[in-house]
DNA sequence: TTGTAGGCGTTATCAT
DNA sequence: ATGATAACGCCTACAA
């Protein structure tokens, strides 16, 4: 018979992790102390017991265990992102400024996407709740203040079990909001484009309702026709670029005089308009003008160069994270939108 | 005097997130049984004590707390996922497939940025480390062979915890891994362009070393020179735009014959080298052809579209999620590549 | 300054 | 099938 009390092992089952404890018994000092030294802050602890410990650690190769750590504040080191498409460029530059700044913070972030899908989104929080995080970035583009109550529900479990919730776009829900100025950039690109001598346009935006696509076509409407212009058609769609080909395809379809602009709310979106404009035989540029929005990489890539209107993603990402982290902000500098008339809208 | 005891609130702090035992208490099961229905599985308990937690549960809107769940547990319900930039669409795209494998099995998909920095890598894996991650997936541009001993130090620390750790890319390394065949799509490639014409080729790549980029490159060499070319030149730079540009003015520098064709080991860089060929006043296909890998969307929005070579990133992204989960795995089918002819390299 | 001990929200073992 | 109860790894009054 063996002796079952000697037999599993040496003194600890050498295969999971080295806990605090461990750390703690071969430095010859107390659980608290080790906490202390490895984790914990403000409180002091002798030099010698201190290096006794670090190396300790270090030579067990100790790493905190985030969840034991997260269950016993009651609070985590976690920043939930959540994003419509990460594939999508403008997620991705957003996203990027949120993991820079997670990273500087030693946060960590989850990221979660909703694919613009109501009942995904709402799932998704839930799980994300699950995590207890420090705080939640929103960037899913927010349909109008029709937030479903379900979702609204689960937000407000988020922030009532102590996390903080920060928009950004549109701004005017119920959190923060990293306000990005989606209405005046697109003013000031009408008004730009009725200055290079376009009369006639046609506007591609997102489905009624999605916040950032409706105030794109407002400001932008306000804008050219402030300049003279007249907005003939608008026509709405997926918030892709399948989105903008399709939407361009029925404009098409319909009719577009030489020398009219299309204005697509979002770059991928103008980017398939431009796919569908040349599939039409039609030229892009003197013929047929096409402006966008976002300034993501691509748009100075193709040709001609698409005209649009630069939001800086990854310094909204990297606020966004500052702001879901102060717990005295409210809201900062509406983000300003600059324009960028490039050859897809030449002069007429 | 106040009495200290009574005051700070009815029974609960109701302020945080209800916790099991808040339901338990709802429903009038012991915390057990409503652990059982909640979360734990295989167990059963009787219809009517099931509806009734789950009914407490909804009204309270209870989420189960995930760190808690780990700590007890000893393992949670997250993958790390690591790439060298969110921002670049190769990564976005490969994170997207992740993230939606990650969602149908309800786990939560954590992500950090390297930068291509192995001190931050090291750094990186540390930190998600504290999360006891079932899995990581490790998708930034792996060096050679020349791991960090001390990165190899963390990622064993990691598996020693029970996490499991895929990569994806070259594979050769200590862990299992998605395999992309970059060294046959390259061959293909260089194949393809002999047959259409080409003789004289300059190959832009990323600094030596760096699997994906040598890989790519040699294979490349094999095809092309099998098919009668001759490799001019290889130029090595960063694995972004800015290195394809520069790494493309150091060629033209050089001097750039009529004819010859560059392959830029990413559609990122190959894009940089067009916008640098068109700085340049050279023309972008007849004059001097272009061709790319990854197929990257913007690849076709381009004029002329680029050549390239299709990794059909999500799909990987995906299998890397399966992989990661399944200790079984060891390594599945290579991924095999195709070659997309554009228009960026015409027949000549 | 250091250690002791109780608690964080869950799970899982073991009786009942 | 259900319910106590001891972990899980860590933090933090409180005591020494």
């Amino acid at each position: 018979m063996t002796d079952i009390t000697a037999d599993p092992g040496r003194d600890r089952p050498r295969s999971a992790s080295p806990t605090l404890h461990d750390v703690a018994r071969h430095a010859g000092v107390s659980l608290a102390t080790a906490s202390r030294v490895l984790n914990g802050s403000t409180r002091k602890v002798a030099e010698s017991y201190g290096d006794r410990v670090r190396s300790s650690a270090e030579l067990l190769g100790y790493s905190a265990n985030l969840s034991a750590q997260a269950t016993a504040k009651g609070t985590s080191a976690i920043i939930a992102l959540l994003v419509a498409d990460i594939a999508d460029p403008y997620f991705g530059l957003l996203a990027s400024g949120v993991a820079h700044g997670a990273d500087e913070a030693g946060l960590v972030v989850t990221i979660a996407i909703t694919e613009r899908d109501a009942e995904r989104e709402i799932r998704l929080v839930r799980a994300l709740r699950g995590q207890r995080p420090r705080g939640l970035i929103l960037a899913a583009s927010r349909r109008a203040e029709t937030t479903d109550p379900r979702l609204k529900h689960e937000l407000d479990a988020l922030t009532a079990g102590g996390g903080r919730i920060v928009t950004v776009g549109p701004g005017g829900g119920d959190f923060p909001a990293v306000l990005i100025d989606n209405r005046g950039g697109a003013r000031a690109l009408g008004v730009a484009l009725a200055a290079r001598g376009y009369r006639s346009a046609i506007v591609l935006g997102a489905l009624e309702g999605v916040r950032t696509s409706d105030d794109r076509i407002e400001g932008f409407s306000e804008g050219f026709r402030s300049g003279g212009g007249d907005i003939s058609r608008v026509i709405r769609g997926g918030f892709d670029r399948e989105g903008g080909t399709s939407a361009m395809d029925e404009a098409l379809a319909g009719g577009v005089a030489p020398g009219a602009v299309v204005f697509g709310i979002s770059d991928v979106i103008a980017l398939g308009a431009v796919s569908a404009i040349r599939k039409a035989g039609r030229e892009v540029g003197a013929d047929i003008a096409v402006a966008g929005f976002d300034d993501i990489p691509t748009g100075k890539d193709v040709t001609p160069a698409l005209t649009t209107v630069h939001v800086p993603l990854t310094q909204v990402g990297h606020e966004a994270l500052r702001a879901v982290l102060d717990d005295s902000w409210v809201s900062g500098e509406t983000i300003i939108l600059e324009v960028l008339l490039r050859e897809s809208t030449p002069q007429r």
